[in-house]
RNA sequence: CGGGGCGUAGUAUACCGGUAGUACGCUUGGUUUGGGACCAAGUAGACCGAGUUCGAUUCUCGGCGCCCCGACCA
C-alpha cells in the first residue's frame, strides 16, 4: 500500500485524554480511532494488525479441531433467563435494550448460552461428541471504569471457544489440548517467554481455571511466578492450599505484574443442564455434555503487544502480527531516478507475493524514519541516491537497527527467511 | 460505585474578570533534502447551560465528557 494513500497520518502528540502506552502510540500511528471512553475503532493500520492476530488465533483454535462460526451480539432475553444470568443482581455489566416491539435484548458480554443452545439442534448421539466450536465477536461490557486503552473497553474483540465432552476424561483432553493451542499462539505473537499459565479461581465446577498471564509492569493482576518451573498462580487464589496442590514453596515464587490474555475454564454440566443440551449414551441413556469455555482476548492481546514491545521511538510489532511484513521507503529528495527504482521495488515486492508499506510520500528523511519507527513495521528497506549509488537497497530491522545494503536479487530471498 | 484531577484552534500547551498567545499541523510561495529543515504570508480555538458582574474563556452552581487511584472484573 502506497502511504500517500493512507487517509491516516501519523502525530507527533499523544492525546492528553490517553495515558496507556498503548493507546498513545496507537493512536499516534493512526491504528486506532477513540469514540468514547473504552470504545476504538480499528484504522485500516490497525485492523490489519487485528486480523493478524485473529488469523493465528484461528489456525490453532483449527488445529485442535475447532469449528469457526459466527454468533449474534444480540441476545435474546429468554435464553439467558433460562441459566438465571439475565438478572442485574447477577450480571451487572449488560448492554440492555429493546426491540420496538417491547421485547427485552442483550449485547453479547460472551457467549455460552447461545452457543449451548445451537448444539441442541445438532447433538443426538454419543457419536456427536466430542466436539469444538468458536467464534471471533466483538463482545461488550458495561464496565464501570474503562481503561488502559484497548485493553479493558467495553466493546473488544474476543475470541471464544467452548468444547462439548462426553466424559470428564475427554473433557480434560480437551482442555489440554485447547490449553496448547494458546501457549502456541502467544509464542507465534512473541510473547510465549512471557506468558504464564496461571492457576486462578475456579468458579463452581472445577477448583482452578487457568489464566494466560503475560508479565508486564502495566498488567492489573498480580501473580506468582516460577520461572524454573513455570508456574504461576493469581493472587487470589494463593494459599497454602494451592502451594500443596502445585507442589511448590512461597520462596520459589516471585510476585509479579501481569496482563491476562486468556482464561479458560472448565464449566461442567451446568450450562447443558440449564438449557437442555443431552445425548444419547449407548447404553440409551440421556446424558449432559460436560463444557469448558475458552476466551482469548484478541484486540486486548494487540494492546499488550505495543505494551511489551514498544521502545522510546515507538511500536516494534512482533514479525507475525506487523500490519506489513516490510516498509519501504524511498528517500528521493526529487530525484526521479530514485522514485522510479522504488517504485519498481515496490512491483517487484508485489509480484512476489511480499506485502510492503510504501512510504512514497513527498516528505523528508526524518520525518519518513520517524513515522516508520512509531509505526513499527518489523523490516525497513530504503531506496535513495545513496543506496543506488552502491548498487543495493538498505535493510534494517525496526527491533535492532542494523542496517546493510543488500542486492535487489537478494532481497525477497531475505524476506521470506 | 467511592475519591482525586482535567475540559482553550486538527494536536499539544500558555495567559487573563476587559473576547486569547506559542509550537506542531494545514494552505500558498521560495530555499532545502539520510533522522521530525528554514524564511515569508495565511488558516483555525474557550464543552453545554444557568448565576454573579458594567463585562465571564476566567468566579459560582448544574450538566455532559475525559483521565487517574481504589472497588469491581462470571
Amino acid at each position: 500500500m502506497r502511504q500517500s494513500q493512507l487517509f491516516t497520518k501519523t502525530r507527533k502528540h499523544a492525546p492528553k485524554d490517553e495515558v496507556a502506552k498503548n493507546a498513545q502510540l496507537l493512536i499516534r500511528g493512526g491504528f486506532i480511532h477513540k469514540e468514547m471512553a473504552g470504545v476504538y475503532s480499528f484504522l485500516p493500520l490497525g485492523l490489519r494488525v487485528l486480523n493478524k492476530i485473529n488469523n493465528i488465533v484461528r489456525e490453532e483454535m483449527n488445529a485442535v479441531g475447532g469449528q469457526e462460526l459466527l454468533m449474534s451480539v444480540l441476545q435474546s432475553k429468554e435464553l439467558w433467563e433460562k441459566t438465571g444470568r439475565w438478572d442485574d443482581a447477577v450480571v451487572d455489566n449488560w448492554f440492555k435494550t429493546k426491540l420496538k416491539n417491547g421485547a427485552d435484548v442483550g449485547l453479547g458480554f460472551t457467549q455460552e448460552e447461545p452457543m449451548t443452545n445451537i448444539m441442541r439442534d445438532y447433538f443426538s448421539s454419543y457419536n456427536d461428541l466430542p466436539k469444538l466450536a468458536y467464534h471471533i465477536q466483538w463482545k461488550y461490557r458495561n464496565e464501570e471504569r474503562a481503561k488502559s486503552g484497548i485493553m479493558r473497553g467495553r466493546e473488544f474483540l474476543m475470541k471464544d471457544l467452548y468444547t462439548f465432552a462426553a466424559s470428564q476424561q475427554e473433557h480434560e483432553r480437551l482442555y489440554e489440548s485447547v490449553a496448547g493451542a494458546y501457549m502456541k499462539v502467544f509464542q507465534r505473537v512473541g510473547i510465549g517467554e512471557r506468558t504464564y499459565r496461571t492457576f486462578a479461581s475456579g468458579g463452581v465446577f472445577s477448583k482452578y481455571s487457568h489464566e494466560f498471564q503475560c508479565l508486564s509492569d502495566i498488567g492489573e493482576d498480580t501473580i506468582y511466578v516460577s520461572a524454573a518451573k513455570k508456574i504461576a498462580v493469581n493472587k487470589e487464589v494463593m494459599n497454602d492450599e494451592v502451594l500443596t496442590d502445585l507442589g511448590v514453596s512461597k520462596s520459589e515464587l516471585e510476585e509479579k505484574k501481569a496482563i491476562e490474555v486468556g482464561n479458560i475454564f472448565s464449566l461442567g454440566t451446568r450450562f447443558s443442564d440449564a438449557l437442555g443440551l443431552t445425548y444419547k449414551e449407548k447404553d440409551g441413556s440421556q446424558k449432559s455434555p460436560i463444557m469448558g469455555c475458552y476466551g482469548l482476548g484478541c484486540s486486548r492481546l494487540m494492546g499488550a503487544l505495543v505494551e511489551v514491545f514498544a521502545d522510546e521511538k515507538g511500536i516494534v510489532w512482533p514479525t507475525e502480527v506487523a500490519p506489513f511484513p516490510v516498509h519501504l521507503i524511498s528517500i528521493s529528495s526529487g530525484n526521479a531516478d530514485v522514485t522510479a527504482e522504488a517504485d519498481r521495488l515496490y512491483e517487484l515486492l508485489k509480484e512476489n507475493g511480499v506485502e510492503a508499506l510504501y512510504d512514497d510520500r513527498d516528505a523528508r528523511a526524518g520525518e519518513k524514519f520517524a513515522d516508520a519507527d512509531l509505526i513499527g513495521i518489523p523490516m525497513r528497506i530504503v531506496v535513495s541516491e545513496k543506496t543506488m549509488a552502491e548498487g543495493g537497497v538498505e535493510v534494517s530491522g525496526r527491533q535492532n537497527g542494523g542496517t546493510s545494503i543488500v542486492s535487489e536479487n537478494e532481497i525477497i530471498e531475505r524476506i521470506r527467511n
